[in-house]
DNA sequence: CGTGTGATTGACGCCTGTCAACGTCTGTGG
DNA sequence: CCACAGACGTTGACAGGCGTCAATCACACG
């Protein structure tokens, strides 16, 4: 086994106590560590592709992935993004299908590799890690279930000022109220299912009601109030 | 234990191969027989609400479910419909959350319920059951984020004409071509996502089109590749 | 300094949601 | 047997949200 700094910051990782790994044996996370494989990538690099077969899953140590669909005219949607502590791919591992998103780094990031072999190796044998991971598929597709009604029921407006408080949800304001992650009004317009030029357009009223304000990619959240009421949210 | 007609009508679902429980253990079967309770549900009675506790899983024995979501003023999306051999409700169960869907019988049904603690006890004790129920709940998954991409790209009308071709994939046609669910203008408007008179406007020109022929609820489907075509569908 | 990517704005028109009116069918009760 | 209510289906009118196309601007990078 070598001491790779990957080994390093998945002992960090591995040490939370939300991990999804928190109930395996010290025995089984030998072998995790045994056979896991951690790789820095940069931004851009695609972890996997839509459509193809894949050896195992990614526990994300930092950095932030998007994972998408390609639909008409390959136009993404982005379905959701992974983070810190987050384990992707591990549906079609578990399915056994192909994957059926990309996954591709937006911020740099440090990830864990896992086979599959060793995956289903250990659902298999532990029950609680079983469970833990199953309430994760679960937390997920209740998740994507809601998502379906928002984006069947809702207009562009409620679901953009839905997005922004989602963000800010799962990645936080810094110390000026700005949102942590930043992104292209393409990749906003691929969270929404909207044209890029309607994103904009809304983002300029949002800016002119004084519920946000831009500054090139960073969005600060001056109302938040405001937004739910705007995105419908309860 | 009493042997009444539920245990018999499961026992004819579960010694079907492709049965979700097919890889329980006689011990295990025995436990199930024991903790689960068949019984009958009329057409419009609902068997779990949203925003419940539920505090068990059901499989169908017959008949047919429609689990929605309730969004904008009260406003129906349904997810998913549930047949002969599918388990609902596992979701919450496993999970631990409420319930984030309602199912209601829309044709009589016979359904078996199993208790929270008999399934967690069955995903810890046995591996195989496990990644059967995994599998299960990964596909669901792979299925929610491929309608949210249809959904969010595609237009009404190519969703029509998508959703007609899954009822056909799902519940097949009779000996006249007829889909053998029969569903009102208004629940397909809430699988699609619109109104109720943008469906009836156009099931219209799909019919002027030679796609379909409409006898009252009754859908004829004349032209699989039109409706492919029609839909964007590959 | 040229090139390319992303952001912005305007013009235009169609898809689709909403509202309203009316027809059809079924079941119920007088 | 008829009247009525209620659920469902259908059609028309209308407006506006939003997608598309095109032109221009801003900015970073080799």
């Amino acid at each position: 086994m070598k001491n790779n700094p990957g080994r390093t910051s998945c002992e960090n990782c591995s040490s939370k106590s939300n991990n999804i790994f928190r109930n395996l044996s010290a025995e089984e996370h030998e072998i995790l560590a045994l056979d896991k494989n951690c790789e820095p990538h940069k931004k851009g690099s695609v972890i996997y592709h839509e459509g193809n077969r894949i050896s195992g899953c990614y526990c994300v140590s930092n950095g932030i992935i998007k994972i998408y669909k390609t639909g008409i005219d390959g136009k993404e949607q982005i379905i959701t993004f992974a983070k810190t502590g987050d384990l992707i791919g591990f549906r079609s591992v578990l399915s056994g299908e192909l994957a059926c998103t990309t996954a591709k780094v937006i911020e740099d990031a440090h990830l864990c590799f896992i086979p599959a072999d060793t995956l289903i190796y250990l659902v298999k044998k532990n029950g609680e890690f079983s469970m833990d991971l199953m309430q994760l598929a679960c937390k997920e597709l209740g998740e994507s279930n809601a998502y379906i009604t928002d984006i069947a029921q809702k207009t562009v407006r409620e679901r953009l000022a839905e997005v922004l408080l989602h963000l800010r949800d799962n990645f936080g304001l810094d110390d000026e109220q700005f949102l942590k992650i930043t992104l292209t009004r393409e990749e906003l317009s691929n969270i929404v299912g909207t044209a890029t030029e309607s994103v904009i357009r809304l983002l300029s009223e949002f800016k002119s009601d004084g519920l946000i304000e831009l500054h090139g990619r960073r969005i600060k959240l001056l109302n938040i109030p405001g937004l739910k009421k705007t995105g419908n949210v309860f």
